[in-house]
DNA sequence: TGTACATCAGTGAACGCGCGTTCACTGATGTAC
DNA sequence: TGTACATCAGTGAACGCGCGTTCACTGATGTAC
């Protein structure tokens, strides 16, 4: 027969102050009275997440420690393993949620207002609202990309191979752009991506918290955007 | 007074097979009878800097393992020491190495053939032909640009802006350009740079060992260059 | 040319630490009747 | 509405491991005389 080495008198809705506790960002303990066993599970499995992007401000996810990410999400290091089988389940959920983000920055350019001449700064524009509120996000797209965990590396490169299809057809539809055959768009679509995904990627370095440098960084964007266009304008399709 | 604890019987010179002697890469032990003092340091030194890039392969600097390294190099973990202060230190001079190596790129593209028609095609194939022998220092430079670890990002970015403004006086003298301002040779001189960095780290990656993978990266790239180049050839100057 | 001494690249034991993962457990929430 | 039982998110002890760094050391190489 198995005995109980310790008494369970603490848990987790009556747990005295422990002082690694005071370091939670997101803890789980706040109590909500009204929750459910779902809404409660749902809200730890969102501190995991959000403790993971605090922490992949400073590494790659690579480096990531689940004892760092639990402590800071309010949960014991084993309590992981109750919402992501290994860390790269918890990767592959972040890349979901990430581009998701990037979707809805091609979403909100596209409400409203597809004048071609205003194109370029509206999509500048919405980008950088966009890094204000989820720069963790941009960050693990342009950190993992070349990233050194291959399931990550992968996942990112196919969601962004998929995102540059969705563009494409986009461009597809713009004026001047009719006649231009699947190669003659990939060109198109892969050179917006790059420049985006490159200067996103710098904006949100932890090194560039300098606004100057940030708009800086947007004006280069903004050029080297208009100088593709330049180059679609004058483009000759690639099968004629 | 103080006891030696152990024999010395067998060092580096006559030292007895070990089982975690046969996975070393790079060995020290590999007799060479007329060295100096000078030239075997050197010769570790570079077994070091050889392991960091082969075990840089599979992962990003952060997750390098000081262990693993001088494992593969042929020499005990504190030895190390003895070349570098830091792993940080180490990682400086892969960056310093890594720089050497594209601008022997940029350098082997300029002598012997300054047409401006065949300048893409040439630019790419020296690419290619950089990246079968020197595939460790592209990707290091594509992986560190957005990696974890502040000191070798900043020193990337540093040393890319550096060669960037290289670039740009070069291409000042093109015909055509010769009217253009600094702004302006910024923003093409960075988009050669962005689109030469992304398709060397595409093509670099483990996970693109497929060669025809690599030869449609490589078409890719050659017609972002040219679209780019009608872009700059339409380009009227910011200032005007 | 020979000798005494200094230099220093590499050694190996030892350290304390944070890591990921296992396991049997607890007790509040949810469900069947 | 009340009761008995099942579910399962979170717990805490324990594990073995690889890590970076310290330290006093060795002995071949280099240098001064």
């Amino acid at each position: 027969m198995t005995v109980p080495t310790r008494n369970h008198l603490f848990t987790q809705h009556s747990r005295p102050a422990s002082p690694d506790r005071y370091t939670s960002l997101v803890a789980q303990k706040d109590e909500a009275p009204g929750e459910s066993r779902r809404e409660r599970k749902e809200r730890t499995r969102r501190a995991i997440l959000d403790a993971a992007l605090d922490q992949l401000a400073d590494t790659g996810f690579g480096s990531l420690s689940l004892r760092q990410l639990t402590r800071s999400a309010g949960i014991v290091p084993t309590a992981f393993y109750r919402h992501f089988a290994t860390l790269d389940e918890l990767g592959l959920a972040l890349v979901d949620e990430s581009f998701e983000t990037l979707r809805g920055l091609i979403r909100e350019v596209r409400q409203g207002d597809p004048a071609p001449e205003t194109l370029i700064d509206r999509s500048v524009d919405v980008l950088s609202g966009q890094l204000d509120t989820h720069s963790a996000h941009f960050r693990f797209i342009s950190r993992e990309r070349q990233g050194g965990v291959p399931a990550l590396r992968d996942a990112v490169r196919h969601e962004l191979s998929l995102f540059e299809r969705e563009l494409a057809t986009d461009l597809a539809r713009m004026p001047g752009l009719e006649k231009w055959g699947a190669a003659d768009l990939h060109v198109l679509a892969s050179l917006f991506v790059d420049l985006m995904v490159g200067a996103a990627g710098e904006m949100v370095s932890p090194s560039t918290d300098h606004p100057a440098t940030r708009r800086e960084i947007e004006q280069n964007l903004r050029n080297q955007a208009r100088m593709v266009v330049v180059g679609a304008t004058g483009w000759t399709p690639l099968g004629s």
